[in-house]
DNA sequence: AAAACTATACACCATTTTGGGGTAAATTCC
DNA sequence: GGAATTTACCCCAAAATGGTGTATAGTTTT
């Protein structure tokens, strides 16, 4: 519909890297690289006057932790689309820069055109990723097939990690209290933990609820 | 590399649509759909004969609804990759079935050509999701910008959430008990709930932490 | 500079919850 | 028919919770 141009800025220590991906936006009508920066501290800095649409970043940075940044920037222009491009695949890092605020998370390749891609899946509405990435974040849904729990032991620890208490729970099952204290014995067993908390630390590590 | 082939099943409820899906992929030589169906518990049934890679798999289907088909589905076949395949975007349906074990969630569109681009990505060991279920699913990693809780009772209800108790909390973030205890008092108060289930309840669907 | 908010800490008190030890019947699944 | 699961009950002491209320030092905002 409008013919309005993408202002993107890019954050990334590696100069031929920055230089390299500004040079190829810019060969594109509707996209301007307004600006780049090899620190987070001074992409921040110039936020207001950039106006950008997008912004490409990089995660290991001098200075500031580009997690870190992500979370400045969205606080001071929540709309603003961010892109990670690194090349980590690490899982924590990934889920740290998603909930951190970033909208799509792809992995630097030699192809230009998943770079492209995604500026265009963002303008869609979309939250670009690469395959790996795509594949982690939804395994991040599933639980683990193989839980030592039974079912409903499944079912009273996914109450209790709502911080419900016994008695609630036994309400919410219809069964009794001390029905709900056996399999809360059971559980405990089950994973070799003696609280509350431990069982639903370890449950959450392996996944069970 | 290998010239291998890959076997397909639809489960789809629409014949129009089940066909003409068959019938684009079985036009492509490296596919092959090797079964399709109408209803869940027939797919199920032949799950151990058709072998297949894929299952393109409808939500709302006659008997089981395709949520508990992915569930059954899965916990037989783990490695199975199903890519769910409807004209519902909503929320909960997607992460019911991202959580039941789908790998993938696509919606209906006149264009083919995303199909045939999703069981590409099935097969890169990507997650193959239409923009708007991407953008859905990264932003449900993602909290809530205007919480009404300070730093610290956000970082207070986060490990509350963990089943840890007051002292546990206090040892955790070097302060006293009654400290974490003054903090939960405005935690409930903000909130307007009166114990830690509720909290945590709100919390979640509010997404503070 | 004043006001508002935030983080910290303490006291008292009644009630509820938790976790440990048992035991055992009914039901469901293989 | 036997194993696993779900259900239910007993005793008991320690711990946790939630509702009062007060207070001070530091930070941020106006």
């Amino acid at each position: 519909m409008e013919n309005k141009i993408t202002r993107i800025v890019i954050v990334e220590d590696n100069e031929v890297v920055k230089d390299g991906f500004a040079l190829l936006l810019n060969s594109i009508e509707e996209y301007d690289v307004v600006n780049s920066y090899v620190k987070c501290e001074d992409a921040i800095k110039n936020l207001k006057n950039d106006q950008s649409d997008i912004i490409l970043m990089d995660l290991e940075l001098p200075g500031m932790h580009g997690i870190e940044g992500i979370q400045r920037i969205k606080k001071e222009i929540p709309d603003l689309n961010i892109i990670v491009i690194t090349v980590h695949e690490d899982s924590e890092l990934v889920f740290q820069a998603l909930c951190a605020g970033a909208s799509g998370y792809i992995t630097k390749t030699a192809n230009y055109s998943s770079l492209l891609e995604a500026i265009n899946e963002i303008k869609a509405g979309g939250a670009p990723m690469s395959s790996r990435i795509a594949r982690m974040v939804v395994e991040s849904f599933q639980k683990n097939q193989d839980s030592p729990l039974t079912r409903r032991e499944t079912e009273v620890l996914e109450l209790l990690s709502k911080g419900k208490s016994y008695s609630i729970i036994s309400e919410e099952l219809f069964i009794h209290k001390e029905t709900v204290k056996s399999h809360i014995k059971n559980i405990y067993f089950k994973l070799q933990v003696h609280s509350k908390a431990e069982a639903i630390e370890k449950a959450l590590k392996e996944k069970l609820i």
